[in-house]
DNA sequence: TGTACATCAGTGAACGCGCGTTCACTGATGTAC
DNA sequence: TGTACATCAGTGAACGCGCGTTCACTGATGTAC
């Protein structure tokens, strides 16, 4: 049956998110069609009247969800306090424990490298959060800014995923403490 | 048909060995035990003569993997020199582009981190890596050699995984190529 | 304005496929006598 | 030393299952007249 059209969209934005929560929790191989549909409280059939195939929601899900973390960096104050604010939510312990609504690179880098159509989005977007780390978190002083926010994001990405892989609770705490301290 | 005793030893490395490979390259969740027992040259009924299950290969794979990497960097020696080599040839493209012989951490904490048996060897085997690279990659003069060795890990592992997850190449070798030079 | 009908986002059963795993069977090796 | 037989790592067909995807059908909405 014919629905009207807000309640159409409002259903396509919610396999998006659904599906941007649980392949940042589970990874991009590690949820179905059929669980994205349930998440998004719809049947799995019309899945295929949103999305022209699973790989198509994949490429979306990551245009999306780096886009958003360019954002949210971009509109950071350009100030000492902000980037130490920002290093310590990344860096919190929080943030470990909820990978379905944090940063898309920590969760999805190690997928992405194994999915060259999920290379193309991820690389751009890539783009963008490098040049709003190095327009917004650059030290004072420091001439090369870009370089800069490469190492930055390497850092805390690096950080973060082991911090995710560690089974002890104090291992995990100290990853995340030493990168803190260091930045 | 009973076989000779290192015949069958001989299998159970192949087995390992190849699972070892197509798990860096392609995921803990990317390889089927017919492919795996394939790539070690047999059918994939006998698979289950030599694991319980394709969670204890993954087990075993991880512990394997991980202990290779620390006693690699065990032997090395504790020179400036040594620990130049080691970057250099961690951050070169010929690692980024080869996973499946390559560094078990940046290969699989991400998929590490979604599976909870495989978080146990593998959170093990990381405090011997992160004892060996502070034993002896740690810089002259600096008293926290743990502290150091494990921001020293965390950088050199994001900067690998985001070089791998890039699909241009310019910025690829620029990410390997700044967190080189700031080591 | 009221009625007839085309539209199209839903439903949910069904498709072929490959997965992890099981199992009846095979037959060369090692052992008992 | 030679023969009979138990052992057990193989073979490969088969299991139930969930996957991504398709499709005939439904029926409220929007449009034509």
């Amino acid at each position: 049956m014919r629905y009207p059209a807000e309640v159409t969209a409002a259903r396509h934005g919610r396999i998006l998110q659904e599906a941007s929560r649980l392949f940042r929790e589970r990874g991009l191989n590690g949820v179905s069609v059929p669980e994205i549909m349930k998440a998004a409280k719809l049947t799995h059939g019309p899945f295929y009247n949103h999305f022209a195939s699973r790989e198509a929601l994949v490429t979306e899900v990551i245009d999306r969800v780096m886009g958003n973390l360019a954002d949210q960096i971009s509109s950071a104050r350009n100030s000492k306090a902000a980037r130490r604010q920002f290093l310590d939510a990344y860096l919190s312990a929080e943030h470990r424990d909820n990978p379905g609504d944090g940063c898309a690179i920590a969760a999805l880098a190690s997928d992405v490298a194994r999915n060259p159509t999920a290379k193309v989005p991820f690389t751009r977007r890539l783009k963008h959060v490098l040049a709003a780390v190095s327009t917004k978190f650059s030290s004072d002083g420091k001439d090369d800014s870009r370089a800069e926010a490469i190492r930055l994001v390497a850092q805390i990405v690096g950080a973060l995923i082991l911090a995710r892989a560690v089974d002890d609770s104090e291992l995990s705490e100290e990853i995340l403490e030493q990168t803190r301290a260091a930045l």
